[in-house]
RNA sequence: UCCUCCUUAGCUCAGUUGGUUAGAGCGGCUGACUGUUAAUCAGUAGGUCCUUGGUUCGAGCCCAAGAGGAGGAGCCA
């Protein structure tokens, strides 16, 4: 009597018609009455549950006291074409083992819809609902999707530091990695905290960006990218920012700003391709879903579009490419601005974008994805190249919904610019003297992108908030799990 | 960090101008019934009303502080 082994997922493919197959996974919800007891199981593999039948004398009334939502069983029988409606197949129980029981009375996770917040509370058990399952399928084939679309247009994937002695990434507040004892730390003579005696001989952080290091490698092996986590100590508590999050950061040694835009919008092109192509069954219920959700808003909050629809519209249409201050004159002549709807009314060049501003941009005036690109110099990064007038070859990738998803710029490659800003923004040349090399000798147009990885899956699967679509969200306040 | 809102059964929520014993649906349990699909029907158990302090004859309800959560803003990806 040997049972070959399935995934749920190859059952309901088509493998193991007719065969003796074995399962295993957790139990959704079962199903007794006199003659015949039904279960649905779930193992990760797929959306879909696989239906188990069994009798309920041949298995026992003590066995079957013990398979409750929850438990982890392995299942063996003949799969076979179901009888019922609902299932292609479902499995004939020939003998059932639970492997770990669930008792009902105190298992969180109950057969029925729960809320995203109260899932974010048992956020060891929420992969096991339809909705974060689908959701870390889809996570997973993003990440699959990254590497492939660079490795087959040749780019080296290369691991940039997580720890990170500089502090003039310029990204934001960062996290100290320190092994000193902080009741206690060696003192200098000036009194602060001697870091010189600490792990690495020097005060060091946590990365907020692997753009500065990649650069190197761009500048030797040509095309590259990293994709790594990323730590921002920053008070942000919002559905769109993480403490933790994972980058995504292109660099590309002979790479123009138009390059630049050309490469962004056929690389989220292709994610989102992927996603329809490769996931069809999660998206489907995550479409559902999404609809459902947007039928509590009210009307004039609704998304126009479904979930798989607004992804059809993303890899069909071409995104609208617009400069900065032709976004300023759109926005100064729009209707909320004249009619003073803005909280934060555009009267001048020169100031930056808020979120309402880039909102209306996209939702409303263009209705598709937005780049805008060559940024006033003075609300931008020190690396970005200076076009010669009063701003940078900057470029920001603006999604409905999450607003900015890609952030990028072509690079200052001459040293003599380069320094002169960091000089302006207060930016100390020892720290960066390698950076400073890479201009001195062999340098090259280069330009490159960083994607908030988080974001992009909040925009594939539909999720409102980014403490949804990562396995254990750190945010301020929380770092449970 | 700022603004707004929320916290009542395992979950989602209702709870009147402050007034006896705090309710519903779902979930759990018990039973019945059925090739069932988050089954159905009947019954049943289940409460530190977020915490602390205050006002009051009396607080789930009013006031203050704190904790946790959500939405928005800023910062950004």
């Amino acid at each position: 009597m040997t049972y070959t082994k399935y995934s749920i997922s190859q059952l309901t493919s088509g493998a193991g018609l007719n065969q003796k197959v074995r399962v295993q996974g957790w139990v959704k919800s079962k199903r007794e009455s006199k003659n015949v007891v039904f279960i649905s199981l779930n193992d990760g593999s797929t959306i879909k549950n696989v239906q188990i039948v069994g009798d309920p004398e041949k298995l026992g009334e003590t066995l079957l006291r013990t398979i409750n939502s929850g438990a982890s069983i392995s299942a063996s029988g003949i799969l076979q074409t179901s009888h019922g409606k609902g299932q292609t197949v479902e499995l004939a129980a020939e003998n059932i083992i639970v492997d770990g029981e669930a008792d009902p009375e105190i298992y969180p996770l109950q057969p029925k819809k729960h809320s995203l917040e109260f899932l974010r509370e048992i956020a060891h058990f929420r992969p096991r609902s339809q909705t974060f399952g689908a959701v870390f399928r889809l996570r997973h084939a993003m990440i699959f999707a990254v590497h492939q679309f660079f490795n087959d247009r040749g780019f080296y994937n290369i691991h940039t530091p997580i720890i990170t002695g500089s502090d003039a990434e310029g990204a934001g507040e960062m996290f100290r990695v320190t092994t000193l004892d902080p009741l206690n730390p060696p003192v200098n003579e000036a009194g602060g905290v001697d870091y010189s005696k600490d792990f690495f001989g020097k005060e060091t952080n946590l990365t907020v960006s692997g753009q500065l290091e990649v650069e190197a490698f761009a500048q030797s092996m040509g095309l590259v990218y990293t994709f790594g986590p990323t730590f921002r100590a920053e008070n942000s508590n919002t559905s769109r920012h993480l403490a933790e999050f994972w980058m995504i950061e292109p660099e590309m040694a002979w790479y123009d700003n138009n390059d630049n835009m050309d490469l962004a919008e056929a690389f989220l092109k292709y994610l989102v391709n992927y996603a329809l192509d490769k996931c069809a069954d999660d998206l489907e219920f995550l479409d559902k879903r999404d609809t459902q959700e947007e039928q509590q808003k009210p009307q004039h909050q609704r998304q126009e579009l479904s979930l798989i629809d607004r992804l059809k519209f993303v890899s069909e249409h071409q995104f609208e490419r617009i400069t900065y201050t032709e976004a300023i004159e759109i926005l100064k002549n729009s209707k909320p601005n004249k009619k003073k709807k803005f909280q934060f009314l555009i009267d001048a060049w020169g100031s930056d974008l808020k979120s309402e501003h880039e909102r209306y941009l996209v939702e409303k005036h263009f209705k598709k994805p937005v780049i805008i690109y060559n940024y006033p110099k003075d609300i931008k990064a020190f690396y970005m190249r200076s076009n010669g007038d009063n701003t940078v070859a900057a470029m920001d990738v603006l999604f409905p919904g999450i607003g900015e998803v890609i952030g990028g710029s072509q690079r200052e490659e001459r040293l003599e610019y380069l320094q002169k800003r960091m000089k302006e923004m207060h930016i100390p040349e020892e720290e960066l003297w390698w950076y400073l090399d890479l201009r001195k000798f062999g340098t090259i147009t280069h330009s490159g992108f960083g994607l908030g990885f988080e974001r992009l899956v909040q925009f594939v699967t539909g999720m409102n908030n980014i403490r949804d679509v990562i396995p254990f969200p750190r945010t301020p306040g929380s770092a449970e799990f």
